[in-house]
DNA sequence: GAAACTATACCGTCCAGACGGTACAGTTAT
DNA sequence: ATAACTGTACCGTCTGGACGGTATAGTTTC
């Protein structure tokens, strides 16, 4: 009977808690120290599972690229249409890929170079899964305005006051969005 | 009768690396030592016309809340209607205007609670204007494509090699705030 | 017995801000 | 008229604190 070693249930945590440092106050204040103490670990257990702060980074990076992987595979299997989807889902609603998107969103205004790489890289694949369904043109106006979306959440650091106001938004994109489609 | 004492020339010099910075390298990097080296003044010098960091940031947000109190005139005034007037003026043109916005931008990522609130009263301002001309629900569309496109210029961070490809864009997001006005 | 930690002390660097000084234009007193 | 003085516009250096990272010795869990 191999013995098994213990689970790094501090890795995850370290990491949801380097996530909501980044939407909650910013990338300035996400130090180590902070991050540390917000996963409820010691700083020696954060660097011994990530040995600098630029490979937490990458790992965040990692869990952005795998949700998105994901989302893009519910944005085409969507029955009310990817653009619709796109739409309802660039809202701000808490979900994982949320978080780890508007937390990269604070990496990228620090002008981390790799980070903006990834985000060219996703908003690509969703440009070409919007593309299909109401054509290039289209494409781009319903992206930009999941953008702005985004922007605003950024803008706000989470769900906030305005949470059910930008809900309502959603509706009248969504009617925009019937009005480009034909 | 008092003459006017030497003019403070680096005050504005300041102001304009301070904003340079910020969009080229992020708020990270725009330190007192490196906006006092961009603008050609010492840190001393600097310190003098603003106190602290805090004071320099207040005087950023005054020149952006002016340069938009000006483009939401213009906005009022533009023959081809406030919303492809909006549209054209948030692609990334290196005016005045783009520069304090993406530069301020940088500050909202990094939590700061009075840049935010700027942002949100200039965005109002902006919503008001185009939903006199669209009604209300269009007007949100338009605002959020506009918003959309500061999104990626602020993810690219200034005027880069894609800039013809975003102009481009412009294109098709006017065609869509065409069909959206009938 | 080894992986997954805790706890703490420490180092080098960077940064905001303080501080003391300099240069010079204009003002006042003589 | 000119010497003494005043206020503005700077310059250059220093310090205290924070931050990223290293090191190391001990503890828990599988």
């Amino acid at each position: 009977m191999d013995t098994m070693p213990r689970k790094p249930i501090a890795r995850d945590a370290v990491l949801d808690a380097f996530e909501a440092l980044l939407i909650e106050v910013g990338e300035r204040a996400a130090t180590l120290d902070a991050v540390a103490k917000r996963a409820g670990v010691s700083k020696g257990g954060l660097l011994y599972h990530f040995p600098n702060k630029e490979a937490m980074i990458s790992a965040l990076l990692e869990r952005m690229d795998a949700l998105a992987a994901m989302e893009i595979e519910a944005m085409k299997a969507a029955p009310e249409g990817a653009a619709a989807f796109f739409i309802k889902s660039s809202l701000w609603a808490d979900t994982p890929m949320d978080r780890v998107f508007v937390a990269a969103t604070r990496l990228a205004e620090v002008a981390h170079e790799e980070t903006r790489r990834r985000f060219a890289g996703i908003q690509q694949q969703w440009l070409d899964v919007l593309a299909e369904e109401v054509g290039p043109e289209m494409a781009k106006a319903v992206r930009y305005m999941g953008d702005g979306l985004y922007f605003n959440a950024m803008l706000e650091g989470g769900p906030g006051a305005n949470a059910s106001e930008r809900s309502a938004d959603v509706g009248a994109l969504l009617a925009a969005v019937e009005r480009l489609r034909d």
